[in-house]
DNA sequence: TCATATTACTTGTTTTTTGCAAGTTTTTTG
DNA sequence: CAAAAAACTTGCAAAAAACAAGTAATATGA
């Protein structure tokens, strides 16, 4: 039921960042919250891609487990939680931006996140600031 | 029997970016033959994680449809395939290292690749064009 | 040269993960 | 106070991954 990331523990870097965000659905939360001002389960339902509620709740869990998410009760719903990154979270930054830069050269259709992309061209160190700013 | 990667034509860049590396095992094939100098289906199957035999080969098949990597006979021994990346795969090698440097930042335990982690706080630039030239 | 080993896979089966539909609990809204 | 909303959970089918074994084409060593 629960993600057990079957730790690959070879001491590798590019597989210690893997088990933690490394699978189709982790890294679009991330965006979400980081890109896209998502913040609430429902929201990161929303976003477009279609994520299945019991893969989001598992997702949402190991994220926060593994210090990426931080969850707090929204003061205005209590029915609702509100999600934020980290720092640790946050500092993902640079790898979403470089993913971005990546599509950027590489994707032939036309980008959804192109004012992402120009914001990045035109002035990366500073989104990159305003992101690490929370 | 084949990845069938269910693209997610949402036009965003980062789920482009994961439809094509964003699972558990391409990003280590692609770290292997660039920054530790393996490219042979051998030497990926003992690169330390324990990929199965069946997911190497229908990874690397994948890789190269993407335009990742090539594959070309190695002219000293008819049974070997040499796999390399392309210019679409170098150009991953920011999102490789910002990956390190991340878990370099964020990962406790003593790391494989220390040396690769020097190379990108002393010479990152020197690092990455190393890569980009192939 | 002929048995053995390599290399790069493929095939079949089991196990795990994902995807989908529906249901539950708590809180809010009209 | 009935209905809707938010955040999940549960159950089951389908897909993917892991595991074990086998195959085909070289190459190697006695």
């Amino acid at each position: 039921m629960s993600k057990k990331p079957k730790l690959r523990d070879t001491g590798c870097p590019v597989a210690f960042g893997l088990d933690i965000f490394g699978d189709r659905w982790s890294l679009l939360v991330i965006r979400d919250i980081m890109l896209n001002d998502k913040n609430t389960y429902q929201q990161f339902l929303e976003a477009g891609e279609g994520i299945s509620t019991n893969i989001l709740a598992d997702r949402l869990k190991h994220l926060e487990t593994e210090g990426i998410l931080e969850k707090s009760q929204d003061p205005d719903n209590r029915r609702s939680y509100i999600y934020k990154l980290t720092k640790k979270g946050r500092d993902l930054a640079p790898v979403i931006l470089e993913i971005i830069t990546w599509s950027g050269e590489h994707d032939q259709r036309p980008s959804a996140l192109t004012g992402v992309l120009e914001q990045i061209r035109k002035d990366r160190k500073g989104l990159e600031a305003k992101i690490r700013a929370g």
